[in-house]
DNA sequence: GTATTACTTTTGGTTTACCAAACGGATGTA
DNA sequence: TACATCCGTTTGGTAAACCAAAAGTAATAC
């Protein structure tokens, strides 16, 4: 199916980003080009890759963002360290990136939050306590409205802040509202106090400095919609 | 701190991308955009805000990266789903995207990739098993050469593959090489014989499907990456 | 009155031309 | 010979014009 897919792709819409970093990808692999390296300016690779400046410009970006090179304002792009193979595999990862699965964010997002819970409990300052306590306050009384999804959001976005892990916090983000897009959608959740005091326990914890317990709070909070993203599963197949 | 580099970068070189951005967060918080909604057209944008088309699509493309636009061809941008609130914060958060520290990604990497080795555990197929024994047996006759790293990588990124779960690996795509770049550029890393075994002992545990062994081994391979990283902390403070 | 069709407008995508900063070599001077 | 300076070239960044697909609209045939 997937080969089915990609061939597809292959055929008909392969976006031109991508095929110019695929031309890019060659001239690594054929030896022209090495780590370390400056890649050629865009004006020369348009024209040898027989596409657009604006594409080949794009296709910088998208390997910029992914670390792939780092381009210095007039003076061009340079391929970042590391070696040949290494570089060729995480091209390759990003022509094929895939649309992600529910589960797999429901997963991604479980560890990362049980993990961020516990930095929180142990990392958090006086002013970070008053951060949640806010946010906790917030979705109590936002809680009978439409609004208590956003303010469900905001809690745990201020855990996600109070890591004081970037990084967490970053991952987070991206994974957080692709989930609540998909169940908010899929099912009506009816408002289940038990998530009031889950939340309760949470804060309590992390503002005690519990991080073992911390995580478990969080880790139960999040078995329903772990669940769910199983049940979901069986259901497509 | 935070501050003080907050303040110079909005006089001097916020970029006009991120400067496009904040007029549409503006937008949406006037309460002239809700989600759901189309945008205005790029042209319009680019008016309204004075800024050219150039810039309006960058800034339109990174949302889209975000997950907080959806862009279709010839008929518009629209706002994803959720509510006001939530999106604010979204948005926030992609303005606000700090460069990571290396702590941060080390404990990242630590526990993205000790849940993926169990995974893997849990997951292998017969053709996963082969891969990764492929992958190993490289790494073992590479080892004594500058390729090395090379195949260390690739190790690794095998694991993630086989794992399942594709926001893992590209969440690892990212964080790894950021990781080695800096590993590497700071400790002339000498091959320890060690590590030979420990990636031995993950991919017997992998084969054997002890997802808690394969864990905490996963855990102790990375154990002194993440101590170089705490020791760089204090060295720096 | 309704459905269909042809056309005009609007949309995002692409190409082109232009700009200022950075680099590099040639040249002149100490 | 060493160094500094100037100027032309190359670079990425920006703006403007052009293209084709989609959508909305009005006219027409039934």
């Amino acid at each position: 199916m997937a080969k089915t897919i990609k061939s597809k792709k292959a055929q008909n819409s392969e976006k031109p980003t991508d095929q110019v970093i695929s031309k890019v990808k060659e001239l690594i692999n054929s030896g022209v080009l090495k780590p370390g390296d400056r890649l050629p300016a865009e004006r020369k690779m348009a024209l040898d890759f027989g596409f657009g400046r604006t594409q080949v410009r794009e296709a910088l970006h998208k390997l910029e963002f992914y670390g792939i090179i780092k381009t210095l304002p007039q003076s061009g792009s340079v391929i970042n360290g590391l070696d040949i193979n290494t570089l060729d595999g995480l091209i390759s990862d990003v022509l094929n990136i895939q649309p992600y699965d529910f589960l797999s964010l429901v997963e991604t997002r479980v560890l990362l939050e049980v993990k961020a819970i516990q930095l929180c409990a142990e990392r958090r300052t006086k002013e970070d306590i008053i951060t949640l306590e806010k946010a906790h306050k917030n979705y109590v009384r936002y809680f009978d409205t439409p609004n208590r999804i956003s303010h469900d959001f905001a809690f745990h976005r201020a855990i996600a802040e109070v890591s004081h892990n970037p990084v967490f916090k970053a991952m987070l983000m991206i994974v957080i509202p692709d989930i609540m897009a998909i169940y908010q959608k899929d099912r009506i959740c009816a408002p289940d106090r038990a998530i009031l005091i889950e939340h309760e326990r949470m804060l309590e914890y992390i503002i005690s400095g519990n991080a073992e317990l911390a995580g478990a709070m969080m880790a139960q909070h999040l078995q329903g919609v772990l669940e769910f993203a199983k049940s979901r599963l069986e259901v497509k197949a």
